[in-house]
DNA sequence: TAATGTTTGAAACACTTGTTTTAACCTATC
DNA sequence: GATAGGTTAAAACAAGTGTTTCAAACATTA
């Protein structure tokens, strides 16, 4: 790998794990054995590097994506959500950070605002959180108020990415992996939170 | 006020709203307009002063101590967790910030742990946690896997907390005050979560 | 009033952190 | 091999940040 891709992966590391403002930029070269001028050099700064950060890391496909493909339009609602559920919560509790990476920026985000949030919330996350209102109004049917689509997507996110809580959830339950033991449970309680 | 009453309450301010490693001693010295050296002459340090904010937030008694006080042993366990859900909601949306502090202290502490996050764990979350524990598990009666009951309880959490989240709820719903105005909604949802 | 202890304020200190500078070091091309 | 363009490395810089210093100001009490 040449140089500034591990800057780059360093600092996907780095970005993820403490957010925008508590991140080093030392740290980051640390990390990817480079000279601290390297950011400078390749990148432009610290935020054009948390930049190219959010690229790459909205650009991965999570699990969800992958089963899910172009199936989108012929799937019962019931079974999207199923989908979409499980595959959130597998995230949360998977070994590959690769799928913790977009969930663990928007969490920062969301308590520490970068200057990039704007833009993260613009093109990442409401375009997301559309397709999952869709879905939720296709299947709750044309008589539900828009109020109550919202409030049943933000209760489904809000049950699923509370998992991310490590210190929380270890805390609290006394296990290391509570969380990929009880999938099929966890998943059966939010979905039902959304057709009952 | 007194000067070291003011910096007290500055620096509750200054700390719930940025967390503890991007507060700045600086800026609760020009909110209580007293002079740098002030802290460490009153407190003792930054963490010092920390430390006394998590004693007065969390000894702040919310919606939900004043409601049920003594009571909680003659409360159904409905009852109970009706009123802890919505004082919950109330927080999240109240225009009274004594009511938030102790949930932007949590939520901080959980993003991006302080030295005192063990302290906090074990004597202002833990025990609180297991009050909610022990009721939910009246409330299912004693066939009830403990890691269900477990279970139960964070997603229930994890319901309420989310709507902390001003920029995601506004970014979502396009509304300024979107749970002020839908609590009974979304306490009816989620204690759902927790009776059927 | 004088003496004592407490509080305040300005400056400085030591350390951190993002950025810049400048020279040395490659490496490809002629 | 010489040259030019791209890359690396060490040091320094400027701004920020928690803490300390020390003398002045204030309040309390004998």
């Amino acid at each position: 790998m040449d140089r500034k891709n591990k800057i780059l992966h360093a600092a996907i590391d780095e970005f993820t794990d403490k957010g925008y403002h508590l991140a080093r930029v030392r740290d980051i070269c640390d990390k990817a054995k480079a000279n601290l001028a390297a950011i400078n050099y390749y990148f432009g700064g610290k935020e054009a590097l948390y930049h190219e950060v959010i690229e790459f890391v909205f650009n991965i496909p999570d699990p969800f994506d992958l089963v899910v493909k172009d199936r989108t339009q012929e799937m019962k609602p019931e079974e999207y959500l199923q989908h979409w559920i499980e595959s959130f919560l597998e995230c949360t509790s998977s070994e590959n950070p690769l799928y913790k990476y977009r969930y663990k920026i928007i969490i920062h985000e969301m308590v520490s605002p970068s200057p990039l949030l704007p833009e993260i919330m613009e093109h990442k996350m409401i375009p997301r959180l559309a397709r999952l209102k869709e879905i939720v109004r296709k299947l709750k049917g044309g008589q539900t108020t828009e109020d109550e689509i919202s409030a049943l997507c933000m209760l489904t996110v809000g049950q699923c990415i509370y998992f991310f809580n490590k210190p929380m959830v270890e805390g609290f339950t006394g296990q290391k992996d509570f969380v990929g033991k009880n999938i099929k449970l966890l998943a059966g309680k939010i979905i039902k939170t959304l057709t009952i």
